[in-house]
DNA sequence: CGGTTTTGACCTGCGC
DNA sequence: GCGCAGGTCAAAACCG
């Protein structure tokens, strides 16, 4: 992908072997988008990955999701201002039946470490970092991860309870973003939802937090209840041992060829596979938080064939 | 009645 | 300093 992108990624996790190769292979590769050089030619999930499943814990022990969420939602809000309009070519972003999935994770802490040998990507970081929110060391953020839905109901059950204490429009999105809380005492996870404002059939849901406590016990079997699991939502995307309570596969069944997404339109059966699976009809994606959804998702879909 | 949702106000950060 | 936008608060309304 593009030096951009590259540049405006951000590792969590500290990666000192296959870190290029990896990164060209997750979902967050899948997103070159740095801000102003949205891509033709996407690559979400690599097809080398057989599996969700497989996906998530890559062809090592490691999970590539670290590389492929630890994304900085600063690094790509940071070129917001440029994000291109979703006028012209009316880049209505999914493509019905594609489905994307991908991630990202912002670090509570921006480690320092996590990013040997990748100079560049932390200078942006920092930037980004210091010229956003993230400059209080004292309002250093969660761990965030962004996954896209494709569902009919905005807010996607996901296994845990949720309050909304908040609706916001805006900008440059007709569909307002609301904001939830967990409602499980002292659990500071908080997400935002919102629907692509081109695509109103997808919907952004970001995690920003970790939980500190089990799924409910009135875990409806959701689909996605199972994706997020707690393990899900731990910053390395499953703890690298403990992730095994994590439905592998449930993701293996429901995610499918996931990552069959191709930036051209091309078609993945992922839709129907979701769509038999979920009750409510829900395709999930996952991608980068941009900080800025709004920013990413033109660029990061390809408009739905005609 | 308790929990959740709604919604306007308020706060904060950022760009100009 | 001002205005804008995002995020949060909190009181009222709603619901089971």
């Amino acid at each position: 992908m593009s030096d951009d992108f590259t540049q405006s990624y951000y590792h969590q996790q500290p990666y000192d072997q296959d870190d290029d190769q990896r990164r060209n292979n997750t979902a967050a590769a899948a997103f070159p988008y740095s801000g102003s050089t949205p891509q033709n030619n996407m690559q979400v999930f690599d097809p080398s990955y057989l599996s969700f499943s497989e996906f998530f814990n890559g062809p090592t022990t490691q999970n590539p999701f670290p590389g492929a969420f630890d994304l900085s939602p600063e690094a790509f809000s940071a070129g917001k201002e440029e994000h291109p309009p979703p006028s012209g070519g009316g880049e209505t972003p999914a493509t019905p039946n594609s489905s994307i999935s991908s991630g990202s994770t912002e670090a509570v802490e921006y480690d320092e470490n996590s990013n040997k040998g990748k100079k560049e990507i932390k200078g942006t970081l920092e930037n980004d970092a210091k010229s956003k929110k993230g400059s209080d060391p004292k309002k250093q953020r969660q761990s965030r991860y962004a996954f896209m839905t494709k569902s009919e109901v905005d807010h996607l059950e996901d296994g845990y309870r949720w309050r909304k204490y908040g609706q916001k429009a805006v900008k440059n999105n007709a569909y307002p973003r609301s904001y939830y809380r967990c409602t499980t005492q002292k659990c500071p996870v908080k997400k935002r939802v919102e629907r692509s404002f081109e695509d109103p059939s997808i919907v952004v849901t970001t995690y920003e937090g970790q939980h500190n406590h089990d799924v409910p016990t009135t875990l409806r079997g959701s689909v996605v209840a199972g994706m997020f699991a707690p393990t899900m939502l731990s910053p390395p995307f499953g703890a690298p041992e403990g992730s095994s309570s994590f439905s592998q596969e449930l993701l293996l069944g429901q995610m499918g060829n996931i990552y069959g997404y191709g930036g051209d339109g091309g078609t993945s059966n992922v839709t129907n596979h979701q769509q038999n699976l979920s009750g409510p009809r829900q395709q999930l994606h996952q991608f980068p938080d941009y900080g800025l959804l709004q920013d990413i998702i033109p660029p990061a879909f390809p408009k739905p064939e005609p």
